[in-house]
DNA sequence: AGGCATGATTACGC
DNA sequence: GCGTAATCATGCCT
């Protein structure tokens, strides 16, 4: 009741407005009669309380004549600016909130992602730049790729129907808001600025719905993406030539088991791998064999004598038998024997009798043990460490004393020349 | 199914 | 940028 007293005198200047209404005999002839603004409108309140207790037929024409009552406009604006004062005041703070980063961030994902934005062969860029940059095997799945391309398109579609619904639905929402406000607007205050505010609140309740959509449809995306594009959920094994030729490049290489970039493309191609697959190969491979050397002994004893076998032979071929027992005189050779104790380990457990070998082989392994007393100053790098210490650990400039790889084809284990 | 092998990734240091 | 060490995730064998 204090609002209405606040009200009323607030009002009572307006009342003496000269506005006749001359389609109210009614409230003419109260005005006439009272001659007071005050109970003039305190009929009026009267009246619109009264309206409850009327029918319905009544209470129609009754509002009808209170909305044509000369008093009404009056009314209406100082009751919307009380409103305004009070309630809409306090919640206006926060109401300009800034673009939410959240929901541009999901944006930017959706985009990049080829989900929203233009069409154009949407996730395959995408897909195909994933891929690249997982430094997948180059013979790896357009199948995968397309049945990738297929579940994003399935999403974006889903997505945008989403979407649209949203939309469609926000502003069915809101103009049916809208014109509901716009009618009750005629007997209840409610500015044009109070719609506003209605509508940006709305349109807020569907923009966080739809954040959810994006969300989930990033989520959607994301576990697409880990189940078909992360490389590591579709590691395939080298295949065992693959691995036999890396193998063959350690093992002749274990003093210094680190190719040069060159000596990495040359493998890769030889393998039908990407450098970086190489890398990861060598890295592992070394970090293995460092923790577990006696796992690795037969292979390295394995491939040490395959090396010998095929540097015996390309040497046999080639001198003719003037120099039978040293096999890799030569200067340049890439996995050569005589280099620098690079199959030290092997050599060692070739004396060590740690594995054994066909009677084929014999000759070869005759040849090896030559070559050992001929490279007598490695005989006492006994096998504790993989390779020598201060090659290992003297991590310096380990490009620096990498092998040299000779001619494109020398990369593997066959002699210099 | 469980365990080992293996290719890839990540964190960190240099 | 490369190497190491640890770790993850999958493949493969028993």
């Amino acid at each position: 009741m204090d609002d209405q007293t606040r009200i009323l005198a607030g009002l009572s200047g307006l009342a003496g407005l000269p506005q006749p209404d001359l389609g109210d005999p009614d409230s003419v002839r109260k005005q006439q009669s009272l001659g007071q603004p005050q109970q003039d409108i305190g009929d009026i309140l009267q009246q619109i309380m009264a309206i409850t207790d009327e029918s319905l037929d009544e209470a129609q024409a009754r509002k009808h004549a209170l909305n044509c009552h000369r008093m009404k406009p009056a009314l209406f604006s100082v009751l919307c600016e009380i409103k305004e004062k009070t309630v809409l005041s306090i919640r206006g703070i926060q109401e300009e909130d800034p673009p939410d980063p959240q929901i541009m961030r999901l944006d930017n994902m959706l985009l990049a992602e080829g989900v929203s934005g233009p069409e154009k062969g949407g996730g395959s860029a995408a897909a195909a730049a994933a891929a690249a940059a997982a430094g997948g095997s180059p013979n790896d799945g357009s199948i995968e790729h397309s049945d990738y391309r297929a579940k994003l398109a399935q999403i974006r579609q889903i997505y945008h129907s989403e979407l649209e619904k949203y939309e469609q639905a926000c502003s069915e929402f809101t103009n049916h808001v809208m014109n509901l406000l716009r009618e009750q607007s005629r007997t209840r205050p409610i500015s044009p600025k109070e719609i506003e505010r209605m509508v940006g609140i709305i349109h807020r309740k569907f923009s966080s719905i739809q954040m959810q959509l994006k969300q989930s449809t990033c989520e959607a995306v994301m576990i697409l993406r880990s189940r078909f594009l992360d490389a590591r959920r579709k590691r395939r094994n080298f295949n065992k030539q693959a691995t036999e030729v890396l193998n063959e490049y350690f093992y002749s290489h274990l003093s210094n088991p680190y190719p040069s970039e060159e000596a990495k493309e040359e493998l890769a191609k030889k393998c039908g791998i990407t450098v970086s697959q190489v890398s990861n190969w060598f890295g592992n491979k070394r970090i293995r064999y460092k923790k577990n050397i006696g796992k690795f002994q037969e292979e390295a004893n394995l491939y040490a004598v395959k090396t010998a076998v095929d540097a015996a032979n390309v040497s046999a071929q080639a001198s003719q038998a003037n120099s039978p027992a040293t096999p890799n005189s030569g200067s340049s050779g890439s996995y050569s024997l005589s280099q620098t104790g690079d199959t030290y380990f092997s050599l060692h457990s070739l004396n060590g009798e740690a594995f054994s070998i066909g009677p084929s082989l014999q000759p070869q392994v005759d040849t090896l043990r030559h070559a050992i007393h001929l490279t007598a100053g490695y005989e006492d790098l006994s096998g504790s460490a993989p390779y020598p210490p201060n090659r290992l650990d003297d991590s310096t400039n380990p490009s620096s004393i990498t092998s040299p790889v000779g001619a494109p084809s020398s990369v593997h284990s066959d002699t210099s020349n």
